[in-house]
DNA sequence: CGTTCCCTTGACACCGATCAACTCTGGTGG
DNA sequence: CCACCAGAGTTGATCGGTGTCAAGGGAACG
C-alpha cells in the first residue's frame, strides 16, 4: 500500500467512526494541517506511556490497540479497545493521564500534533463538537464497563464484551454476519474483565459447550446471537449516535 | 437565598468545574442563552431518567448527585458522582443513554436547553473545547473506577474512593483540612464499588479500626492520609488539567 | 525440531455475597 | 413528652464464585 493511499485514509477513518457529526471541506483541511506522521507498532509494542504532554496524539488507522493502566503489583486493567477510526490518547487533549496504550495487533496511525488540533478546533467549532461526542461515545462505553465489571457474573461481562466488540466492529464493516477476527488473547479479555486468564478460560469453554459462540484462532462466530445478548442483558443503545 | 443570586451563580461554577479552561464574557452570555430555570430535587428523586432526548441538560449548583444504572435484576451500579458545576447528563449531547441520575441529596440544578448549547458550542469553539475537557476529565475518573473495579481489593477500593471524593471537594473548596461532608450512605458506597452492603460496613469499620478514618453521620474524617492514598495506590494527577 | 506462546485442566483456598437478626438514631405524630 | 417507626448501621453464620498454583498439551514459527 502506498503511503499516500494511508496518509488519505485516516481521515475517512476518523469521519466515519464520529456517526453523524459530518465534517466539512473546511474542518478536513484544518485537522489535516495537524498531520505529521503514519507510524506501525507491531504487536504488543507501546504505543503511548504515560509520558509527558508533549507528544502528539495517536489516531488508529489499522488494527487494534487498547488502553490499560498498570498497577505496582504489576497486574493490568485494560479500560477499553481502540478500532479504527478511534483515538489512543484523545484524553491528552486535556490532562495528563497515568494511561498508557498498547497495540494489540499490528497497529499503524496517524499522529497529529496535539497543539494544532487544539488549534484546529478552536477555529472549527464542528470539530469540536465531533471530538466532544467521540469522547461521550466513549464515556458510554466506559460506564458499560463498569457497570459489567460491579454487577454482572463473568459469564455474562464476556457476553457482553462480546456483544460490544461484535457491534462496533459491525458499524465499522468489519464482521461478515455474525462472524469477526478477533485478535484478543484470553488473558486480554481477561485483563478487560478483571478476571484470571484461568477462569476466562473456563467462561468461554462453557459458552462453546452450551453453543452460544464459536471461539477459535483470532477469530468468533456468534451462534446464537439472541441468546447471547440475553445473558449480557445487551442493548445496542450506548453505541448510537 | 434569592433566585436571582442562584441564576447568577451556576456559571461561576461550572466555570470553575473547569480548571483550566477559561470562558470570556463572550462564551458566558451564550451558554446563559440556553438557561431555562432553576429546580430542587429532593433526597432520592430522580434527576435524569433514561427518556428520549428532547429533555434539557442539568447542571448541578448545589448538593450531590450519581449517575447509575439499573440492571433487570434491580441491582444499580452507581458509575459516577456528581458535585457542583458538574452536568448530571452531559452525554445527552451526544446520544441516547441507559444512564440515570439520581439525588444524594437535595440538589439544585440550573437547566440548560439541550439545542442551545450546542448551538452555543457552535458559535464559540472556547465553548467546545471546555466541555470537551470537562468531559475527559469524566473519562479519566471513569477509568479509574474501572482499575478499581477490576483490578483492586475492596479495601483498596473504598480507600481510592474516599481519596478521589476528598481531592475533587478539596478542589471546590468543600474540604476543611482532612475533614468533610459525605452524604453518602454505606448503601450508596457499595452501589459505586460492586460490594454488597454488608461488606462495605465490614470494611469501613476494619478502616476505622486501624486509626485510618473516621467515619461518622455525614461526615469524613481522614486521620492518616498518607497510609490512606497507600493502601489506594491513588495518585490525584488524573483529576487535574 | 525445539522453543515459545497460548490454551486447557485439576485441586484447593479465600474474598466477598447472601441470609437473617439485632441495634441505634433521628424523626413523626399522638 | 413519649411511643413508635423507618432508615441506617452492625454482627454472625454459611456458601459459592473466582483466584491461585501447578502442570500438561498443541499449534505456530524460526
Amino acid at each position: 500500500m502506498i503511503e499516500a493511499d494511508l496518509r488519505r485514509n485516516w481521515f475517512d477513518l476518523f469521519q466515519a467512526s464520529l456517526a453523524g457529526e459530518k465534517l466539512g471541506t473546511e474542518e478536513r483541511q484544518a485537522i489535516e494541517r495537524a498531520f505529521l506522521c503514519m507510524r506501525s507498532y507491531r504487536r504488543g509494542e507501546t504505543i503511548v506511556d504515560h509520558s509527558p504532554l508533549s507528544d502528539p496524539l495517536h489516531l488508529v488507522t489499522r488494527g487494534w490497540a487498547a488502553r490499560a493502566s498498570v498497577l505496582e503489583g504489576g497486574s493490568r486493567q485494560i479500560t477499553d479497545f481502540v478500532l479504527p477510526g478511534e483515538f489512543c490518547d484523545l484524553s491528552r487533549l486535556g490532562h495528563r493521564s497515568s494511561q498508557m496504550a498498547v497495540a494489540i495487533t499490528t497497529v499503524r496511525t496517524a499522529l497529529l500534533e496535539r497543539q494544532a488540533v487544539r488549534k484546529a478546533i478552536e477555529d472549527h467549532p464542528k470539530l469540536g463538537l465531533a471530538l466532544l461526542r467521540m469522547a461521550l461515545r466513549e464515556q458510554a462505553i466506559l460506564r458499560e464497563w463498569l457497570v459489567c465489571l460491579g454487577r454482572r457474573e463473568k459469564r455474562e461481562h464476556i457476553a457482553h464484551l462480546l456483544c460490544e466488540l461484535h457491534e462496533r466492529l459491525r458499524r465499522a464493516g468489519m464482521v461478515c454476519d455474525h462472524e469477526f477476527d478477533m485478535p484478543l488473547t484470553q488473558e486480554q479479555i481477561a485483563e478487560a474483565t478483571g478476571m484470571t486468564a484461568v477462569h476466562t478460560n473456563r467462561v468461554i469453554q462453557r459458552l462453546r459447550k452450551d453453543g452460544i459462540i464459536s471461539f477459535g484462532r483470532q477469530h468468533v462466530r456468534i451462534d446464537q446471537p439472541q441468546q447471547l445478548r440475553k445473558i449480557a442483558e445487551f442493548d445496542a443503545a450506548y453505541l448510537s449516535t
